[in-house]
DNA sequence: CTCAAAAACTGTAACGTTACAGTTTCCATT
DNA sequence: AATGGAAACTGTAACGTTACAGTTTTTGAG
């Protein structure tokens, strides 16, 4: 016993960063003592927690990641996975800045787990569950039958999405009524007295491809307009081909008179479309286009935005996550984010 | 030792992840052995290694990173260490892909550190040192005089900057060629038949703004035009403040003939600006802008562009820092990416 | 005053790995 | 036949933490 105080001293001597047996050295206590009275146990008297909460946070006192996980199991990361081929305008460093500060007040770290798509989307999903590198994920880019859901539901690994699916199953998520979006946006341009309209929408593997495709005919079929049908193109194309496709929609002999654009960097190819066909927007056409930064939007004021919170999302799926690691019922963590109506031109 | 064994067995019947013990049961070994064998070590016989390593294919396994963090202190983790106030069109995101794709061949994990500008930059630096939560960190937004960079290096703690320092510290950086940048833009102007013109730098605080400047100033020396002062904006302000400010800017008694952007989503800024003063771009005035992706391109096709490569950036940095963990020489660790020219109007 | 039980505290072992200090085996040299 | 040493392998301990099964001390009921 006696030596092993003097290891204690000699650690803290030795300038090393603080462990439990410092604390225990210091305050005479034993090691378990000490681990106990910092998580509050309630075994160790009141006055002992105060006491050793006291010199642990004197001396800087942090746990040892290493040490806890390898004991306990509990890594306290969280994984996000990411697909790295995805060139759409910067919106996920927005989804990246929300989880980060969900997760900046908790004890989590935030672990970046890329994939390719030239490689199997399953891979980094198994590569988390497998090595246990984080206790939860949370994944994006999500289909209706997401086999990643199935995988992560069948081996009790938390996760949250961004996006929901059809999988039939009840898990965490976080999505942005694309239905309501579409909506708003198809009576915003009929309000505006467009009558045929045309919806630049999301890859149709994507579960929101679903949601606005609906929303957008359940809008026109309500306002009693005409859908222009616009399906070579989606928003997670390279924008130049967006920008073509448009431009062919535009020229066709019954062209569209307002557009909705799915994503915001969608809409700059179709107002770059716009532009070259010599129709003005405003004037002979209307957009109605999502936007997480206002760039579109100062440049062409007469565009018509719906405002996605992209760092939201982040926080609520971090906050999802979290959650189900701590074992709530996924059922209570879903959020739908109602967007906030149409924005109209700036003055 | 027969109890050992058993246990061994016990671990593999459990359905666990195998462990060195795992190995050492299956092949009638040591556990020491086994751990030798699979780091190539030069006192394990050949063959006793080649079946070591195909036991541990076969069954999959994986060392529990816990175990090796604990024992040998290395936790096979990069940090990169963000502002998450950025709001700079995400190319963050285009450099975390770089750093990722990287690391995706090495043993590293890549952990977002985020900070505020409401806190001090030092605190997610002193926080990784002190916990020692990554053998190597990524810093961005470099300062002349960068506080992050003497801290770092007086701890030993291996890091590489996006971006140079004026500290008169060897440290790893990679940087793109700012004063590069700013003479080939000036040329190019000035090639357009541009006489007047202004720079729309970055901020003052921020190493590259002196590279920037410094290149400007000396293009139009050489080309001997008159360079306008632009002081108030910088590329970090959000664009509407740039917009205002250019737009003041070009409605003064001797407006520039020529801009210079030091990001992409300024040049929107400068766009939208000069279309608000009735100017026609490519006409009475030309932009010369950096840019990541090509959205102000397509969309005003008479802007002159220089290519900014961030996931190159990204796969540098990660380079330099790994490097730097192995012990290379920092001075043997510095890149600098050389802009390819000037991008005349598309077709 | 006894004794049971609650309160407060503690030592041991284990998580998976590797550094270190052995130990055994075998072969070449004398 | 003895010896030295190289080659191949192994057990123990330790990294920092916590679960578990104690042990000691205090309290209160009878």
């Amino acid at each position: 016993m006696n030596d092993q105080r003097r290891n204690g001293q000699n650690e803290v001597a030795a300038g090393g960063r603080p462990t439990l047996k410092t604390i225990a050295f210091m305050t005479g206590l034993g090691v378990t003592t000490v681990s106990r009275a910092l998580k509050d146990a309630p075994d160790i008297g009141e006055e002992t927690k105060k006491r050793v909460q006291l010199v642990a946070r004197q001396v800087g006192y942090r746990p040892n990641r290493a040490g806890v996980r390898l004991r306990t199991g509990k890594t306290n990361v969280i994984s996000l996975v990411l697909n790295t081929d995805e060139q759409l305008m910067g919106f996920i460093s927005d989804i990246i800045y929300g989880v980060s500060e969900e997760l900046a007040s908790s004890s989590y770290h935030l672990i970046l787990t890329p994939y390719s798509s030239r490689n199997d989307p399953m891979d980094p999903i198994r590569y988390v569950v497998e090595t246990h590198s984080a206790d939860g994920v949370i994944i994006s880019q999500t289909e209706p039958n997401d086999p990643r859901v199935r995988y992560l539901t069948e081996h009790g690994f938390p996760f949250a999405t961004h996006g929901r699916t059809h999988t039939g199953i009840e898990h965490p998520w976080h999505d942005f009524d694309n239905h309501a979006f579409a909506m708003q946006a198809v009576r915003a341009l009929v309000a505006k007295g467009r009558r045929r309209l045309a919806l630049l929408a999301p890859s149709p593997k994507l579960t929101y491809y679903r949601h606005m495709s609906d929303g957008f005919a359940e809008g026109v079929e309500e306002q009693g307009c005409a859908a222009i049908p616009f399906r070579d193109a989606w928003v997670d194309m390279p924008v130049e081909q967006i920008k073509a496709a448009a431009t062919a929609l535009l020229r066709r002999s019954t062209p569209p008179d307002g557009l909705v654009s799915g994503s915001g960097a969608g809409a700059f190819a179709l107002v770059a479309a716009i532009e070259e066909c010599g129709l003005q927007l405003g004037r002979d056409i209307d957009i109605v286009t999502k936007q997480s930064t206002p760039l579109v939007q100062m440049f062409r004021p007469q565009i018509l935005v719906v405002n996605e919170d992209f760092r939201l999302a982040g926080r609520e799926l971090a906050r999802a996550v979290s959650a189900s690691i701590d074992g709530a019922a996924p059922a209570s963590l879903q959020t739908l984010a109602v967007p906030d109506g149409v924005e109209g031109p700036r003055p």
